[in-house]
RNA sequence: GACCCUGUCGUCUAGCCUGGUCUAGGACAAGAGCUUUUCAAGCUCUCGACACGGGUUCAAAUCCCGUCAGGGUCACCA
């Protein structure tokens, strides 16, 4: 049975790069039929934080990567101690006393030549030689990240190491311990790592790197999800899309590529988009509600959700956040809309007050006030007046919206009623 | 600096293992146009890459070597 596992440090909320790393662990165990273990790595006492571990879990169940089981270090010293010991009483380690008299544990690296058979970059070579005497259980009783990491991996059985480039040259440190302390090697992946656009590794500096900023932002798991797997895999046939599901079909460790990708916000969008388009308007409206709620554009109970998800239907093919719907459609809910200037300048310093006029008389007019029917006598007038269509649309739209860019007219005057579209444009027709 | 990893359009990638079908394919972005209702949606088109140098070979993006470039690691942090 495959066993992989996620190991994060609950120092920070889970980043994207952490994010990537849980994405190929659990899609391996999901395409082999195993398991996936999520361990909490809180040795680091004074880093370490419960608020933390809750935003770590919310972020991978949002993201979709449920674990079979979970751990913690900080519940398992005991265990480290007991094979620091047997290294000690085996001549393979040794203490060290600090000025103060603290105690700390030692491991003595032998010369030699380390293999690694990685599963995605192939045989690595390494010479311990290179490398000094390796701490394993600190002067403060607690162990070191690689000492932890191999008693743990041992015990909980994981088969493949599946983690970022930069643990490379962890790699042969902990190969030692194995050896020393007689546990069968695991298999190792390495992942290329994610980079920001200016280079380097993705920072704060160059954008939102928590998981959970950009599910403030209005980005769908899914999407974003998708968005990280084609980061360094590719489903092959040309495609872009493509679901959990297909995509533990698919997958294969060996496919993944060696280099690392640059982060880019304007693919994600697109992404985003393609889900977005294809979303249940329920749904994005179960997501949405509390934002509507917050900004007071919709009350806590009683408003019509059926009417707001007509809302949510006439941009979701638009929106390449989910959140953008809260400035686009806004003129639905405030009543005192917010005209963009330049919109003003090119659309209404001319005097429609006639054409306004006459529109609102056709729009009263009418036996049914459908999209239909309200483009239609729209069409009517402007024949009527012997003047181009987008001549009197763009100036409609900015009174009525105050942008120059929106859903159709007609279906907008639907939604927005004869009683606020009246309103409007009247102020605009003295 | 030492060690390690990596180098295909601006970005993500297909192709590389098993040389010829590659005057290198797709996607995002950008640019142009269409959609006589906008665009942030849709459609069409354009721009644009095998890092460089050597070798092997009838033939190299594909194999080998070197150079250069980028990244990572060198903690009693994880």
């Amino acid at each position: 049975m495959i066993r992989v596992r996620f190991a994060p440090s609950p120092t920070g909320n889970l980043h994207i790069g952490g994010g990537r790393t849980a994405l190929f662990n659990w899609l391996f165990s999901q395409s082999q039929k195993g398991k996936f273990i999520l361990r909490i790595e809180d040795t680091d006492r004074e880093r370490s934080k419960k608020e933390f571990v809750d935003e770590i879990l919310f972020s991978l169940k949002w993201l979709g990567f449920n674990w079979d089981e979970l751990y913690y270090q900080s519940e398992r010293f005991d265990r480290y101690h007991e094979y620091a010991d047997k290294l000690l009483q085996a001549g393979l380690a040794y203490i060290e006393k600090s000025p103060e008299g603290k105690e700390a544990v030692i491991f003595k690296v032998t010369a030699q030549k380390i293999k690694i058979n990685d599963l995605i970059r192939g045989q690595i070579e390494f010479d311990s030689s290179l490398i000094k005497d390796q701490v394993l259980i600190k002067s403060d009783g607690t162990p070191t990240y690689n000492f932890a990491c191999v008693v743990d991996d041992a015990e909980m059985n994981i088969t493949h190491i599946i983690r970022g480039d930069d643990h490379i040259s962890n790699t042969p440190k902990q190969v030692l311990f194995y050896e020393a302390l007689g546990f069968p090697l695991p298999n190792f992946a390495h992942l290329p790592l994610i980079m920001g656009m200016e280079g380097g590794r993705l920072s704060k500096r160059t954008g939102a790197t928590a998981i959970s900023d950009y599910r403030k932002m209005g980005y769908l798991p899914e999407a974003l999800v998708n968005y990280l797997l084609l980061l360094s895999w590719a489903p092959g046939g040309n495609r872009e899309i493509i679901n959990k599901d297909e995509a533990i079909e698919l997958f294969d460790i060996k496919n993944v590529n060696k280099t690392a990708a640059t982060f880019d916000l304007k693919k994600l969008d697109w992404v985003n988009n393609q889900y977005l388009k294809n979303a249940n308007p329920q749904k994005l409206l179960e997501e949405l509600s509390p934002l509507l709620i917050e900004k007071k554009y919709i009350a806590e109970k009683g408003s019509d959700r059926e009417y707001i998800l007509e809302l949510i239907k006439l941009f979701q093919a638009r929106l390449s956040r989910l959140n953008d719907f809260l400035d686009w459609a806004d003129f639905f809910f405030i009543e005192e809309i917010k005209i963009d200037p330049l919109a003003q300048e090119k659309f209404l310093s001319k005097d429609l007050s006639r054409e306004f006029k006459l529109f609102i008389a056709e729009l009263e007019g009418l036996s049914s006030f459908s999209a239909v029917n309200i483009e239609k006598s729209f069409r009517d007038l402007v024949e009527k007046l012997n003047i181009e269509a987008k001549v009197l649309i763009h100036p409609l739209r900015v009174a009525l919206t105050g942008k120059t860019i929106g859903p159709g007219l007609f279906e907008l005057i639907y939604y927005l009623g004869l009683e606020r579209t009246k309103r409007r444009l009247l102020k605009w027709a003295k």
